[in-house]
DNA sequence: AGCACGCCGACT
DNA sequence: GTCGGCGTGCTC
C-alpha cells in the first residue's frame, strides 16, 4: 500500500513535500497527475511524482482532489523533464510545469472521441516533388525507416518547397503508425502553413494554439495519446504528449520566438532535439537562413543535411541593389527614400503593381532631442529614450509603454527648441503618402495590429489588392506570400547591424534575406533595394548575393576567433534590484566568487551593466559565462545562487543558450 | 514564489 | 513609544 504520494510545485523550489492520500483517492491516484493540495497559507496544485508507503514528516496533511482524470505526465515523459531542468537550471516542478498547459482542464464526463480516424481522412495527392526536393526526401524517409534518431537540416532557399517536404515526411511517419509534431514560429504569421498541413491530413492533424477553448484542448489532448496524428503549434506544441512520436520538424528553425522568455527558459529547438534523441524519433530543422549553430553541427555530420537550391517553378531569386547611402549624405532633405528607391516605387504605383517597404523600428521619430543643450527626452522609469508617435501625438517608451505628451520647448534648459531626429515606420508612411498621394499605402506594425483581427484584415487588403504599397517592421519580412509584388525596398539595412549584441550580422542576413524572399514569388520578376551606410558588410554583401555560404564562411570564422557559440556554450545571468548599489554590490560579489569556483576552460565576463540598464525603475547588471561544455555549470550555479536563484538577498535571472 | 517573522530608522 | 522597511527562512 502507498498512502503518500511524494508532490512538487512550480516553485523554485528543489525538494518535494508528502501527503497523505484521501482514502477516496487511494485507488485513482497516480504519478504523472496534478493534484490540488494544502501548501502554507494556500492551496497549490502539484504533480505527483511517486507514491510511497511512509514519510519522516510527522504531521502530514491531506491531498484535497485530483485535477486530472489521467496522468498528464505519462511514464515516458519523465526523462524529459529532469533534462529540462538540469540543463536549464529549474526546479523539476517548474519543468513539468511548462509540459502540461495550465489551462488544461478535463471535463468531468467523459468526451465521445470519434474512433480510429483513418477512414475519416480524404487527403489530396501530394504534390509532385522536383528533382532537388526527392533527394531530399529520400534522405529523409531512408533516416526515418531506421527507428533512430537522426536530426537532419533542411536548408532551402525561399519558395524552394520545403513546406512539401514536411507534409510528405509527416505522411511517411503516419503511415509507420508515428506520430509528427510540426512547430511553426508564430501561428497566427503561419496561417498558410497550417492551412496547408489541415487539407492535407483532415482529421489527424491536431492544430495547438493559445486561443483554444478549455474543452478543445482536453479533447486534443486525449486525442494525441491514444492515436498517431500530426500536431501543428508553436514553440509549446513540443510537448505535445503525441504516442509514438517519430518526426519533429521545426520551420524556419533560426527564429528567435523559439526560445521561451520566461521561465524556464527553453529553446524548442534543443528540446526537440533532446525528446527525440530519446524517443529513435528525428528532428527536420528547415531554414533559408539557417542558424550558424545548427549550420556548423548539419556540416559536421554531413548525412543529416539536404539542400534545395532552387525555388519551386523554377522561378529566379530577385534582383538585388545595393543603395550606398553616404553618397546622399550631403544633401539637403534626404532622409527615407534614396532618388533611385523613388523611382522604382513611382514606377510600381504607375503600373499598378505591389511594393513593400522595410524599416524595422515603429514610431515616427527615434529621438527628441533640444537643439540648445543637447537633451534627449527619456523615459522616467528606463534608460532609454522615449520614442515619438505620430498617430497618437504621444512619446512613448518601447520597453514598458511609459507615456508622455511632447514638448516644444525643451524641459531642461528652457530655452532651446526640441528636434526630432531618425526615423520608424510612421515616418515612411507619412513619406510615402506625400510622394504618392494616389497610392493605396498601408503600415503593418505592432501598433497597427493591436487589435485580434486587424492582421488578418491587413493581410486580406493586400492580398486582394487594395494596398499598392505596404510599409512595416519584421513582422511583414516573414512568411507574407503574396505574388503580385515585384519591388521590395529596406529603408535602413543597418538598423540591427549597430546593436552590441554578436548575433547582429547574422539577425541582419535573415532579415534581408527574408525581406528579399517577399519578391518575385508569382510571375513576374522581383526586385530588391537595400539602402544601407555599410554597403561592404558582409551580412548586406551576401544577403545581396542569396549567397548563404559565404555570409557563414565569415560569421564562422568571427566566432571561432572569439570563442562564441557555436564554439562555446553560454550562460547569462541577470541580477535585478530596485537600489543600484545592491545590484552591483552582488553581482561583483557573484562573479569574484564564480572565478574561484570556476577552473580553465570557464570563462566569466562582467559584471557589466545590463544593455538596458534600468527598466522599469529596476537596475539590472550582468554577467556572462562562457564555457566549453554546459556540464560542470549548472551544478555549481544551483549550489551558490540556491533553488530561489538569488545572491545576497538579488535577484538572479539565469538564461541558457539566452539569444 | 508567497508569506510570516524579526530587527533598525522616521513619525502621530 | 509605534509604523514599516526588506533580509531571512519555511512551506509536507
Amino acid at each position: 500500500m502507498f498512502p503518500i504520494a511524494e508532490v512538487v510545485f512550480n516553485l523554485p523550489l528543489e525538494r518535494s513535500f508528502h501527503y497523505l492520500i484521501p482514502a477516496a483517492l487511494e485507488n485513482s491516484i497516480q504519478r504523472g497527475m496534478r493534484v490540488l493540495a494544502p501548501f502554507g497559507k494556500r492551496e497549490r496544485i502539484g504533480f505527483v511524482v511517486s507514491l510511497v508507503s511512509k514519510s519522516p514528516i510527522q504531521q502530514l496533511k491531506l491531498i484535497r482532489r485530483v485535477i486530472d482524470p489521467i496522468a498528464v505526465i505519462a511514464d515516458e515523459r519523465w526523462p524529459l523533464a529532469v533534462w529540462l531542468s538540469e540543463y536549464y537550471c529549474c526546479s523539476l516542478g517548474e519543468a513539468l510545469a511548462v509540459m502540461v498547459p495550465s489551462a488544461l482542464r478535463f471535463s468531468s464526463k467523459p468526451v465521445l472521441l470519434p474512433e480510429s480516424a483513418e477512414s475519416l481522412v480524404l487527403a489530396p495527392e501530394p504534390l509532385s516533388l522536383n528533382p532537388h526536393q526527392k533527394q531530399a526526401m529520400e534522405k529523409i524517409v531512408y533516416a526515418m525507416s531506421k527507428g533512430r534518431s537522426q536530426t537532419i537540416l533542411v536548408h532551402g532557399v525561399t519558395a524552394s518547397g520545403k513546406t512539401e517536404l514536411y507534409l510528405q515526411a509527416a505522411s511517411y511517419a503516419l503511415s509507420q503508425k508515428r506520430s509528427a509534431i510540426i512547430l511553426i514560429p508564430e501561428i497566427a504569421l503561419t496561417a498558410q502553413t497550417v492551412d496547408r498541413f489541415c487539407k492535407r491530413f483532415g482529421e489527424r492533424v491536431m492544430v495547438w494554439h493559445s486561443r483554444m477553448s478549455i474543452r478543445a484542448r482536453a479533447d486534443s489532448w486525449r486525442r494525441m495519446m491514444e492515436n498517431p496524428c500530426v500536431v501543428v503549434g508553436a514553440r509549446s506544441a513540443v510537448f505535445a504528449p503525441v504516442t509514438r512520436l517519430g518526426l519533429v520538424v521545426i520551420d524556419e528553425e533560426h527564429e528567435t520566438a523559439y526560445k521561451q522568455q520566461d521561465l524556464p527558459r527553453y529553446h524548442a529547438r534543443d528540446v526537440a532535439v533532446a525528446r527525440a534523441r530519446e524517443i529513435g524519433a528525428v528532428v527536420l530543422l528547415g531554414s533559408a537562413t539557417p542558424s550558424v549553430e545548427s549550420y556548423y553541427a548539419a556540416k559536421k555530420r554531413s548525412a543529416g543535411f539536404v539542400y534545395l537550391p532552387q525555388r519551386i517553378f523554377e522561378r529566379p531569386m530577385p534582383e538585388v541593389e545595393i543603395v550606398d547611402m553616404r553618397l546622399h549624405l550631403g544633401q539637403r532633405r534626404i532622409g527615407v527614400l534614396s532618388p533611385r528607391l523613388e523611382r522604382l516605387l513611382q514606377q510600381v504605383v504607375d503600373r499598378g503593381e505591389q511594393g513593400m517597404l522595410l524599416l524595422n523600428r515603429r514610431g515616427f521619430a527615434r529621438v527628441a532631442q533640444c537643439k540648445g543643450c543637447g537633451a534627449v527626452t527619456r523615459c522616467a522609469r528606463c534608460a532609454v529614450p522615449l520614442i515619438f508617435h505620430a498617430d497618437r501625438q504621444q512619446m512613448l517608451c518601447h520597453y514598458c509603454n511609459f507615456q508622455s505628451s511632447p514638448k516644444a520647448l525643451c524641459e531642461q534648459c528652457k530655452k532651446g527648441y526640441v528636434l526630432l531626429r531618425g526615423m520608424g515606420t510612421e515616418r515612411v508612411e507619412s513619406e510615402l503618402h506625400r510622394l504618392f498621394p494616389q497610392a493605396a499605402i498601408a503600415r503593418m506594425d505592432r501598433d497597427t495590429t493591436l487589435r485580434k483581427e486587424s492582421h488578418r484584415e491587413l493581410y486580406e487588403a493586400v492580398r486582394t489588392r487594395q494596398v499598392g504599397l505596404l510599409v512595416g517592421t519584421q513582422m511583414i519580412a516573414k512568411g507574407l506570400d503574396f505574388p503580385e509584388v515585384t519591388l521590395v525596398g529596406v529603408v535602413s539595412a543597418d538598423t540591427g547591424l549597430n546593436l552590441p549584441d554578436f548575433r547582429s550580422g547574422e539577425r541582419t542576413f535573415d532579415l534581408l534575406t527574408q525581406m528579399a524572399g517577399r519578391a518575385g514569388r508569382g510571375p513576374s520578376p522581383g526586385r530588391v533595394v537595400i539602402q544601407t551606410y555599410c554597403p561592404h558588410h558582409y551580412a548586406i554583401q551576401a544577403a545581396a548575393k542569396h549567397d548563404y555560404e559565404k555570409f557563414y564562411a565569415e560569421e564562422i570564422q568571427m566566432r571561432r576567433q572569439l570563442h562564441l557559440p557555436p564554439f562555446s556554450r553560454l550562460v547569462e545571468m541577470t541580477l535585478a534590484s530596485q537600489s543600484k548599489s545592491r545590484v552591483e554590490s552582488a553581482a561583483s560579489r557573484l562573479a569574484e566568487e564564480l572565478r574561484g569556483l570556476f577552473k580553465r576552460g570557464v570563462h566569466l565576463l562582467g559584471p557589466v551593466p545590463h544593455r538596458i540598464p534600468r527598466l522599469r525603475k529596476v537596475y539590472r547588471s550582468c554577467i556572462l559565462l562562457k564555457s566549453i561544455t554546459l556540464k560542470p555549470v549548472a551544478p555549481v550555479l544551483k549550489r551558490v545562487l540556491g533553488p530561489n536563484r538569488t545572491y545576497h538577498g538579488v535577484h538572479v535571472r539565469i538564461d541558457v543558450d539566452p539569444l
